[in-house]
DNA sequence: AAAGCGTGGAT
DNA sequence: TATCCAAGCTT
């Protein structure tokens, strides 16, 4: 028995149901669950992807729609980047693939927000094929089942893929349910913090085991402060404008935050980054929205 | 290649 | 209360 036939029988009677990973989920629906599931956890996902694929069923009903009203639906799940990404990339499937989701790897990797995981997932998840799906949870089972770590580095790197695509079994549909089984494994036994040893399938044949799980001497990424900063910023004038149905001015966005050049730096980095648009000298609104009749123009 | 980018729950 | 962590991507 290799790893990976161990982890797919453990996943046949222990994954969660996931609505993603029904047999009728689109690829879109894939790629949907995917883009939200980056840095945002699962219970905070399902509800938001749920009403994502009831008002926007394919990549065209969405690129049919302005930004700002991804923007909004994104809600509070963070990184609200990912919200015009995904709106940009329904827009660049309308143009470059018929408003399908590509199944060619590097076509996928071509897309706005897709990465080095994103685009393996669809790939494999969407479509069935063979490829090293490496996400925090890959990296950490492999990291200490395979090497005897109790934690992977802090990114990705090509050697992790070669890595993982060595622990795959050679047919194409039994590879992806290994990839599947990979994650899900990490995601709810080989946890960063309380591992379930005891409930892994791994367990005796894990070198991490094996050697007592010794732990971590520190945190794996370098802490990351969030209060003061310009996200938090960016955060609460964001959250202004999502509620806002017409254009915001400017003094709705100067009582959010105290420090001016603070508040400035983060509302110009807003613009920047295309979530916000200036509407006229002194007003404000999301991606597109000034594409919407206002109501003075009626 | 390291830093920047949200948010909230658990410990 | 403060820190850690959650299916990363982009520049």
């Amino acid at each position: 028995m290799t790893l990976a036939d161990d982890a797919i029988a453990w996943y046949e009677t222990n994954a969660r149901d996931l609505p993603w990973r029904q047999p009728t989920t689109s690829a879109w629906g894939v790629l949907v669950s995917e883009v939200m599931l980056q840095q945002t956890p699962v219970v905070r996902v399902e509800p938001a992807w749920r009403s994502w694929m009831t008002r926007w069923p394919t990549p065209a009903d969405l690129a049919a729609d302005p930004p700002a009203e991804a923007i909004r639906m994104w809600g509070r799940l963070g990184y609200p980047r990912r919200a015009m990404r995904l709106h940009a990339c329904a827009v660049a499937m309308v143009e470059r693939h018929d408003g399908e989701v590509p199944s060619d790897l590097d076509q996928l990797l071509a897309l706005p927000g897709v990465g080095t995981y994103t685009g393996r997932a669809v790939a494999t998840f969407a479509y069935g094929q063979r490829h090293p799906v490496v996400d925090t949870n890959v990296r950490r089972v492999v990291s200490r089942a395979v090497e005897g770590k109790p934690d992977a580095g802090a990114a990705t790197t090509a050697a992790d893929l070669v890595a993982v695509e060595e622990l795959l079994p050679p047919d194409e549909a039994t590879a992806a349910k290994a990839s599947i089984a990979f994650m899900e494994l990490g995601a709810i036994v080989c946890t960063a913090r309380a591992p379930r040893c005891l409930s892994c399938p791994f367990e005796t044949a894990c070198a991490w085991h094996a050697t007592g799980e010794n732990l971590p001497e520190g945190p794996s990424r370098k802490p990351q402060r969030y209060a003061g900063t310009d996200r938090q910023v960016r955060g609460l004038l964001l959250e202004v404008l999502r509620h806002a149905s017409g254009p915001v001015p400017r003094q709705r966005l100067d009582v959010v935050w105290s420090d001016e050049v603070q508040r400035a730096r983060a509302l110009a980095g807003l613009v920047d980054d295309g979530l916000v648009e200036p509407l006229g000298a002194d007003d404000f609104v999301l991606a597109g929205d000034n594409q919407r009749p206002q109501p003075q123009d009626l």
